[in-house]
DNA sequence: GTAATTCCTCAAGCTAACTTGAGGTCAAGG
DNA sequence: CCTTGACCTCAAGTTAGCTTGAGGAATTAC
């Protein structure tokens, strides 16, 4: 009864460095689906360690939760990503990593041209078009929350 | 009794594109200091447009209302930024938005090397390394805060 | 066999940056 | 003068991603 009767959450856990409370988390957004032993206690998979570590992958390239359970659902079976699941993810990821730096560096551009213009009292300047597509997405940080700058017009 | 008398606050919200409810949080964050007409409502200099976009473009940039506050009372006098103050501040900007940049720049990298190498099931592999700095700043939703990747080993 | 861990389930709290709503006041137009 | 719309305060709600705590059951170690 060592290896076949699964991980308890201490040790998955222990093993991947999340919180204890973040495992539980994570299945209660059915991001991983552990099986109960006679006490009820969670156990998991080997497989387990690798589906979390994706899921920490993915919220570092800037994924949300549900974005992330969409990946793994994609998944034959509903699978932990294997080698070949990972390229494709990881292409995707790449992509969405690319579009977060361009975004970056177009403010940066932009902020570069307004050292020179002075343009902080100019209401043409791009880098605070009043209200920008930044105003209508719901509540919360909302930049913070990667709903980041988006090009209004080029910057005078 | 026209120009001198100030703005409204609705008026404000219409020139920066910013929520009046905003406006009101930043007052109680000290990002602006509206004095009172005689019945008590918030009156607005013209500057304060400068103001507020100061704290939009931060915000964009990355950093937190604290933040910006602090920024903002480092100017002699509190004052709004004029064009000396923007070109300094600007640089400083500049630097926050290089240092995520290639924080996402590294991020990518590492993917790039993963993909071929197939190393989600290493523990080794510098994109998920178990136990990194990314454990232990306190709670809420860590990397999408600000609190990024940062590397601990080279890749395998 | 029993004490110490570890685990369980809720429910509630935390952070940032706001929004929404209730209940009431002020200002501008006719 | 009176209505309408903008403004006021204060409390509570929102979102994401968790953590913390209470109260109790299961496992493990000796």
């Amino acid at each position: 009864m060592a290896v076949s009767d699964g991980l308890a959450i201490g040790m998955l856990a222990e093993r991947t460095g999340l919180a204890v409370s973040a495992i539980r988390y994570y299945e209660e957004q059915g991001l991983i689906r552990p099986w109960r032993n006679a006490g009820g206690q969670r156990r998991f998979g080997r497989a387990d360690i690798r589906r979390l570590s994706f899921v920490m992958i993915a919220q570092k390239i800037g994924l949300t939760l549900p974005e992330i359970r969409a990946l793994l659902d994609t998944l034959p079976g509903g699978r932990t990503p294997n080698k070949r699941d990972w390229e494709k993810m990881a292409a995707a990821f790449r992509a969405h990593l690319d579009a977060r730096i361009a975004e970056l560096e177009h403010l940066r551009d932009n902020l570069d041209g307004c050292i020179g213009c002075g343009c902080l009292s100019l209401p043409s300047c791009a880098l605070y078009n009043p209200k920008d597509r930044m105003a209508a997405r719901g509540t919360g940080p909302r930049f913070l929350l990667g709903d980041a700058y988006e090009p209004a017009e080029a910057p005078g």
